[in-house]
RNA sequence: GGUCCGGUCGUCUAGCGGUUAGGAUGCCGCCCUUUCACGGCGGAGGUCGCGGGUUCGAAUCCCGUCCGGACUACCA
């Protein structure tokens, strides 16, 4: 690997730090931002925050035919849940704008530029139909030869040529002349000094047919246009960037430092898909994750702060975050450390705080489109968030307590529902299991006669009289340990084997609600 | 086919010429305990893809090789 010597990068030709950083988070409106882009909007974010520079967010919408509507909303709002800021771009203006490329289209900023590269003789028209490039590439490919437009008949056609098709109304689109017998050096903070024969690298489409400027055009303009210090992008762009770096060479523009990220895999080692399970960034609020976890978590994908340094805030990520620990492999996202981080923020996060993110989340609603989608579909999860929605409604003081006492043991937002629904069922369903294996017991329904007449005529309970009353029970029955008194009576009570301190959830029920479980349980006990 | 990038426990990673290769997750066990969980402790799991060099010494530097991935559009 190569020395990697400023945190802002530098190599020869390219900008240094003299002016602040300046990076671009630039989607495509094509269709629902995933955790892989968001992660790399996320390391601007982090860049820019650490070296107090400005995080840009541009749209790169030229393909019309990809156009999602809807979608550029979508990028705004995983921004903002997941905590990515930027200080200049779409929504918000800035010196630099517009900062749709549509828009600048129209602004005729990319007709402008192409006429200076068409003019020095770095640009060309070419004339050829798409059923000509595909018979291109179809002889390529038999004959084995790398597969691209190199020139074709238009690279070095003569001027007459050219009017003459023009003259034929022939459309056209506007290539890019890389040199030929050229080495093209990109430097790469990540990777070092990275080498490509211009002989294989092809003439890209600057200006497509409609009139539209494709990526590898738009995105250099704008780069340079909007004074970008680093252009951050994954690493799947490392084969265009020869091209990106003769552009720039092209108009005699000082080059940015290119770092190009790891991308993030699934685990057949692919690049993250739909196959993959959850790709789409707002799905995992609907499934119940925690930004500042998702955060965390995906930032320690493809970087480290060095040494053993995992559980980090936001501010500690921005202040922890440089170039230098970014991977130059790619990394797979593991589900099951994003859960157990997903974990640790539930238990991280202060109770009223917590109960009140619960309550929006079980009110939202958005759980349910995304528990009936086929691959995770669950009527169960969203029967009970839907119950623990109506139970902050109707009451709010037992629904609160019921989550405050499954703090301890959820992972995500969506668990609440089925951990706290024995607090707001009227008739909790008992675990065959549980029933078999304590309310066969002898003693059982001495037992729950006793908590009856104990409980019989009060209004309230407290933590410490439940646990009385149980062990009260337990010593009058010569019982050497509480088990065989505290699990039926949890049988009884909720139903199931396992949950909270039986003390806790008694006082949580009230005398009401555990004098008709109880005397539901000895009906059932015969 | 061509070009390029990558390769440390299953996974995320620390490491930047000298370490018993460290941490985390997941898995297993023990402790805590009224259950589950949390938490604590411990364990299994890596001949640093492989083969050559350079060096007193290599996961760390060089070469080769294998495997994986990306790109190869008038998509980004």
């Amino acid at each position: 690997m190569q020395p990697r010597n400023e945190s802002i990068g530098h190599a020869p030709g390219y900008l240094v730090a003299r002016m602040s950083v300046r990076v671009r988070y630039a989607p495509s409106p094509t269709g629902s931002p995933h955790v892989g882009n968001i992660r790399d909007a996320l390391f601007k974010h982090l860049f820019a925050k650490h070296t107090g520079g400005t995080n840009i967010l541009r749209i790169e919408d030229t393909d019309r035919t990809r156009y999602v509507p809807g979608c550029e909303e979508e990028i705004v709002e995983s921004l903002q849940w997941i905590g990515v800021e930027y200080q200049e771009g779409f929504g918000i203006g800035g010196d630099c704008g517009p900062y749709r490329q549509s828009e600048r289209k129209e602004a005729g900023i990319y007709a402008k530029w192409v006429q200076v590269l068409l003019e020095s003789g770095h640009a060309y028209k070419a004339f050829d139909t798409s059923q000509e490039l595909e018979e291109m590439r179809e002889f390529q490919k038999i004959n084995k030869q790398p597969i691209g437009y190199y020139g074709g008949l238009w690279r070095d056609a003569s001027g007459v040529q050219v009017e003459e098709a023009e003259r034929a109304g022939k459309p056209a689109v506007i290539r890019l002349k890389i040199p030929r017998g050229k080495t093209i050096v990109i430097e790469d903070f990540i990777r070092g000094r990275l080498e490509f024969d211009s002989d294989t690298v092809d003439d890209p489409v600057l200006i497509k047919a409609d009139g539209m400027p494709t990526y590898h055009f738009a995105a250099m303009v704008d780069d340079h246009l909007m004074d970008i210090t680093h252009i951050m992008r994954g690493e799947e762009w490392i084969s265009s960037a020869p091209k990106h770096a003769w552009l720039f060479d092209a108009y005699g523009w000082e080059k940015p430092v290119f770092v190009h990220c790891p991308v993030i895999k699934g685990k057949d080692g692919s690049k993250l898909s739909k196959r993959h399970g959850d790709t789409r960034c707002l799905d995992y609020r609907a499934a119940g994750y925690l930004p500042e976890a998702l955060a965390n978590f995906i930032a320690l994908i493809g970087w480290s702060p060095g040494g053993d340094r995992e559980l980090m805030t936001m501010d500690e990520l921005c202040e922890a975050f440089s170039l230098e620990g970014l991977q130059p492999s790619p990394g797979v996202f593991d589900l099951d450390k994003l859960r157990w981080m997903n974990g640790h923020y539930i238990r991280a996060t202060e109770a009223p705080e917590l109960v009140s993110k619960v309550r929006e989340y079980a009110q939202a609603g958005e759980y349910k489109p995304y528990f009936e989608k086929e691959d995770h579909a669950s009527p169960e999860t969203i029967a009970a968030l839907e119950l623990l929605a109506g139970g902050f409604k109707s009451t709010p003081d037992i629904a609160g307590e019921a989550v405050r006492l499954e703090q301890e043991r959820v992972t995500t937002l969506a668990d609440f529902g089925e951990a706290c629904a024995f607090f707001l069922q009227e008739e909790p369903p008992f675990d065959p299991k549980a029933v078999e294996k304590w309310f066969g017991q002898p003693h059982v329904p001495a037992l729950i006669d006793h908590l009856i007449a104990a409980l019989d005529g009060r209004s309230a309970i407290t933590h410490d009289e439940c646990e009385t009353l149980v062990k009260e029970y337990a010593a009058s029955a010569g019982m050497e340990k509480l088990g065989p008194a505290v699990h039926p009576t949890r049988v009884a009570l909720t139903g199931k084997t396992v949950g909270p301190g039986l003390w806790d959830l008694m006082a949580v029920l009230g005398p009401a609600k555990m004098i008709q479980r109880l005397t539901r349980a000895k009906a059932m006990l015969g």
